[in-house]
DNA sequence: TTAAAGTGAACGAACATTCGCTTTTCATCA
DNA sequence: TGATGAAAAGCGAATGTTCGTTCACTTTAA
């Protein structure tokens, strides 16, 4: 298939991608050899080195297309709503379309690539970049809570914004260890704690209504 | 040094996980080579292969160690204010002694690990049952809260327990990536989280307090 | 003197990468 | 429209290296 169109190229270049990630998701990036990819892919070596120049590229191909997936999914949910939902609403959507089954492989492979950036400035970019994203998105909408009068003042916006993210990545990892892992109590959990971030006056209503609901176990 | 003490076997032994951990916090446990861990131990292969069986069986053996290491100082948090000191200032000890400088390695480390877990049936069982006694301790401390009033009544011990560990968890993670981060700040951030289970007229003298404080950024 | 502790050169398997060759597609022209 | 050539796409055996592991030998403590 020589002079293919660049439809074709990008396509057969995404099919090597996935094929990878399914071995990655498996085995892990040291442990899945070239020739699993090629297997996974029914390629040849010689073709995957048409679209990458090595296998480290891949990974780092890899990366940055999670990073853009997730993009597009926190820009999605950000918007979902008209221009400013509130961050218990932000943590429902998220969180929540990440415990759907079919994540399960990006779970691990994003679990990899977090441990991968340790070594890999290239990663260590995709994954810094992907992170400040979200915390600057939820340290607004925190901020416009405090204006609106939802969010207690004492509140500290940013270092709030990493908390939740790290809420967020506790679960990725958690879920990774444990598939079984029943997300929408942890995500009840994770929102009911946003929900004490409102002003001293404010929750009555919402906790009274939860009373029955809760004391889980 | 032939037939010396049990004590000098086990020192060597220490020595030899402790080369083995600089080099794998430098660059990941497939990066690090045997010959990189002779250098740093500044011996032999043959005297590694002495006390260890394999290179996987280092990672095992660095992987139980760390995890000793963490029930000691969960425990020593535990009891260091009598029987059930608050969920606060559980966070805030446990919190704040993982931000210090000196267990930067043990945080790359870790990271590591708990990407290891996912093919190593080894690390997995000890990263698991690092996290289920905290689990278990932090959910206990809610429920005593809730026993004497200090915590409302609708929170879900149990999944908050495990919002707590995800927080702990995406502070390692947030450190290894990005050592300046400001951990004094994250952790009052997490505390102010968790004070917003208190029941609902509970809160406003801390709210008060730390009025002034607040908004930070 | 003995047996364990330690040495380090050598081994062999695993693996990423290469390269000479084959196949396929498309542009051009009869 | 169909034949033809050129060059890209694909192939896969071969290559060279890296690295975990071994083992015959030396050193050392008891």
């Amino acid at each position: 298939m020589p002079r293919v169109s660049a439809a074709y190229l990008a396509e057969r270049r995404a099919h090597i991608l996935e094929a990878a990630a399914r071995c990655f998701a498996r085995e892990g990036f040291h442990r899945a050899t070239l020739q699993h990819i090629v297997r996974e892919a029914g390629l040849s070596p010689g073709a995957i080195y048409r679209y990458f120049s090595s296998k480290e590229d891949i990974v780092a191909a890899i990366a940055s297309e999670r990073h853009a997936a997730e993009r597009v999914l926190l820009r999605g949910t950000a918007t979902e709503r008209g221009a400013l939902p509130g961050v218990a609403e932000l943590a429902r959507a998220f969180l929540g379309r990440l415990g759907r089954p079919a994540e399960r492989e990006w779970r691990r492979v994003t679990v990899q690539l977090w441990s991968e950036a340790l070594r890999s400035p290239r990663v260590m970019e995709v994954v810094r970049s992907g992170l400040d994203e979200p915390l600057r998105l939820v340290a607004a909408r925190l901020r416009a809570g405090q204006r609106d009068g939802t969010i207690a003042r004492d509140v500290d916006a940013t270092a709030t914004a990493r908390v939740a993210a790290a809420v967020f990545e506790g679960l990725v990892l958690q879920q990774a260890w444990e598939p079984g892992l029943d997300v929408e109590r942890f995500v009840r959990a994770a929102v009911r704690l946003l929900e004490g971030l409102a002003p001293a006056g404010r929750r009555r209503a919402s906790a009274r209504k939860r009373q029955a609901r809760g004391a889980q176990e």
